[in-house]
DNA sequence: GAAGCATTTCAAATATTATTGAAATGTTTG
DNA sequence: CAAACATTTCAATAATATTTGAAATGCTTC
């Protein structure tokens, strides 16, 4: 595993199993060489998550939805009037939240209830902070 | 613009053209109704926006790549080493941060080296700690 | 200006998500 | 339990996003 011959002759070292030129992998060395980096990231299951939420708000539609929630819980017929969209699509994107655990809803009678997530309703919040440039 | 009759002879009203039911509608009076709701939305191209950011972070590699950014600014094949995807692939997802603003690359040399943006540095600052429950 | 390396672009193939309309489910009320 | 309404599910289609490999572009060095 000494090193690697290129066709102009200059030699590599392999780091960390995978080529890089020597050069970057020196100016690596002050924060650990690749192996330093690597160590400072999430876990795969941290990125998981991440990306489960933002796919989730990864669409004007389900961002419409979240914000109506952010002013009061709502059945889906209003959110249907607001948003303007066909049933199944709602649903559809209903679920997408409910599954990502930004929203839940309560049977009440004939209707379901939609409330918003306490996780979701402190992301939004910032979120609309940092869109208004807070 | 009266009523609406039903098939069960009750009398509804529409509401901003959209019918829901009255007593929903009765209840949505302390908040202004549908347009009360309506005015506190932020505007279609707030939703896009957002719509955009999340998308870019919607995706493990390019979730990956930001974490990376944000301990150092770092050339694609540093990025391409550890992320451990090809080429035109890791392309790809870098285009899309840097529409999205979250990153920017500058030629050095041979080299191009990826900075992440501060406004997405802040974002994902905010996110780690949420992430882990701060 | 040719050779060598880093990175991007492109077009085709694949995979994932979103939309649609019809049918199903669940709830309330007579 | 049937009628009426709110919401969800389903299966087919349409639209987007991602992956892939090959070819192109941009620097640098000789």
């Amino acid at each position: 595993m000494a090193g690697l011959s290129t066709r102009t002759g200059i030699t590599r070292k392999t780091v960390d199993d995978r080529s890089i030129p020597q050069e970057i992998a020196d100016s690596l060395c002050s924060c650990g060489g690749i192996e330093g980096i690597v160590r400072q990231m999430p876990g795969d299951e941290d990125f998981e998550k991440m990306h489960v939420w933002y796919q989730a708000c990864a669409d004007t539609a389900r961002l419409k939805i979240l914000f109506l929630l952010m002013v009061r819980p709502l059945c889906v017929c209003v959110i249907k009037a607001i948003v303007d969209i066909a049933d199944s699509r709602l649903s559809y994107h209903i679920k997408i939240l409910k599954k990502a655990g930004m929203i839940e809803g309560k049977q009440q009678g004939n209707y379901i209830i939609y409330h918003i997530s306490p996780a979701a309703r402190s992301f939004i919040e910032r979120e609309y902070m940092r869109l208004k440039g807070a």
